[in-house]
RNA sequence: UCCUGAGUAGCUCAGCUGGUUAGAGCAUCUGACUGUUAAUCAGAGGGUCGGGGGUUCAAGUCCCUCCUCAGGAGCCA
């Protein structure tokens, strides 16, 4: 039972069986019929059916019931049966019931709506079933993701939000104005900050809120997401990518475990869940290239503004979503792709010391059309090798510097990745659309509600 | 940013090669009903057909333009 006496939660009615209880929550259904009412009531823990039969009740009690509308909120009294025609199992039968608010004209009704309509709703819109079960989900990977890293002996660092400048220097950044200082950044990435409490705390994590002003219009994109990053010390490429598998495995089993009725309820196959055990796949980059040669899966360019295909894929261009989902198709667990051609990826991944044409870098794929989940490399910890980088990539060099200590002052081989949490718990929920795994989206043409 | 598609009742949609007063289901309101699960039955109200301009005797329908939205590319997690 609750600690907090004055009412009881949903979720803890199993205890309460021929008890009388007071229960607290917004109708979520009423259907009657003549003297008799059904109320479905959802108090964000589980769901009751609470029943008024005329002849049992005042007529006072009766027409209150009756003139109920969807998404009111109300206060019932009653006493707790085990009823299998119930949803949710319980039903209580009402002898009190107190409105607080009567409301008319809920938007969302029972029926069917369309996305624009339903984000346009989204503060009513979390709500409905399935958007309560995914906040649910997304609340248990959050834990699963703080509890793999708290029991690991990593650090909890906060990086800040606003930067000076780019971190990786390719995406778009929202900009503001910084008092006397000139420009501020959103950051796009804790990573650089990661790097530096690595050094003092040898292994850390940061977790917060990323921005990209990139104009992406897709469902798997964001321009406000959250991303875990790890960073270690002393890890090298092939530690990396042994703790990325670990925290995939543990949050897809923690979440298996954890939410098997917010899994059943949003219909999610979860066989295909349970395969999600250590080792995963992996592939380097020059194997994956040439696989889609073998396969003859194109690279899709635009030249001229016509849609080219060129065959066979040439090494040393990037993997768009048609090369990742064609890998990914042979696959029921997630791969990692590594060593990829240095042009492709960031100013700090460090080049790899046999094949001087790649760099330790490594993304891991989800199975079912998830998509790249983790971006990971080891860092370059060759001050020479990161100065001639940061050159080449046109970056300004004094806005580097303090990274560079990095380099000159203890330097170690060290590495990290980030996952998006969006990326998971889409994948992990089944969610057509990553505008329904996160409360608020922000999307580039929508900041509403 | 580019490409493609869409905008008709509160919601989801139909509306043919232009032709009388623009339709359906659900929702809402009124009434009936003792086990409803998206209840059922009977009745009622509800529209600047995204905005503007044009062609025509006549435009929801054809043309131009603008706006809004969708998801795909690029880029990324």
């Amino acid at each position: 039972m609750s600690p907090y006496k004055s009412f009881q939660y949903i979720e803890n009615l199993s205890e309460a069986v021929g008890k009388e209880v007071t229960l607290r929550g917004w109708v979520q259904n009423k259907t009657g019929k003549g003297k008799l009412q059904f109320i479905v009531l959802r108090d964000g823990t589980g769901i009751c059916q609470c029943v008024v039969f005329k002849p049992n009740t005042s007529e006072e009690l009766f027409n209150d019931a009756k003139s109920l509308t969807q998404e009111s909120s109300i206060e019932v009294k009653g006493v707790v049966r085990a009823e299998e025609r119930a949803p949710g199992g319980f039903e209580i039968d009402v002898t009190d019931l107190k409105i607080y608010c009567l409301t008319k004209d809920y938007p969302i009704t029972p029926k069917e709506h369309g996305d624009a309509f339903l984000i346009e709703h989204r503060h009513l819109w979390l709500r409905s079933s399935r958007q309560h079960a995914i906040m649910r989900v997304r609340a248990a990977i959050v834990k699963a993701i703080r509890d793999f890293f708290d029991g690991n002996g990593f650090k909890l660092m906060d990086s800040p939000i606003l930067t000076p400048s780019a971190c990786e220097g390719t995406s778009t950044l929202f900009e503001t104005k910084y008092f006397d200082l000139g420009n501020a950044y959103l950051s796009q990435s804790g990573q650089l900050y990661a790097e530096a409490t690595a050094m003092s705390l040898g292994k850390v994590y940061t977790f917060g809120p990323v921005f990209r002003a990139e104009h992406s219009k897709t469902r798997k994109h964001l321009t406000e997401f959250w991303m875990v990053e790890p960073e270690m010390a002393f890890f090298d490429i092939n530690d990396d990518m042994d703790l990325a598998e670990d925290l995939v495995e543990y949050i897809v089993q923690y979440t298996l475990k954890n939410c098997q009725q917010e899994l059943k309820l949003l219909e999610r196959d979860t066989t295909k869940l349970e395969k999600v055990r250590r080792p995963f796949h992996r592939m380097s980059y020059s194997d994956a290239v040439d696989w889609l040669v073998e396969n003859k899966i194109p690279l899709k360019k635009k030249i001229d503004g016509k849609d080219v295909d060129v065959l066979p894929f040439p090494w040393g261009e990037d993997f768009g979503t048609v090369q990742e989902e064609a890998i990914m198709e042979q696959f029921d667990k997630p791969c990692i792709i590594h060593r990829y051609p240095s042009e492709v990826k960031a100013f700090y991944m460090k080049r790899d010391p046999n094949d001087s044409r790649v760099v330790l870098a490594m993304d891991m794929l989800g199975p079912e059309k998830a998509g790249e989940i983790i971006g990971g490399s080891q860092r370059e910890d060759d001050i020479e090798l990161l100065t001639q980088r940061i050159h080449n990539e046109n970056l300004p060099l004094e806005d580097f510097q303090w990274y560079l200590d990095l380099r000159r002052f203890g330097s170690v081989p060290h590495s990290g990745f980030g996952l998006g949490l969006e990326r998971v718990v889409k994948w992990i929920t089944g969610a057509a659309h990553i505008r329904e795994v996160i409360p608020f989206p922000r999307m580039i043409y929508r900041i509403v509600p």
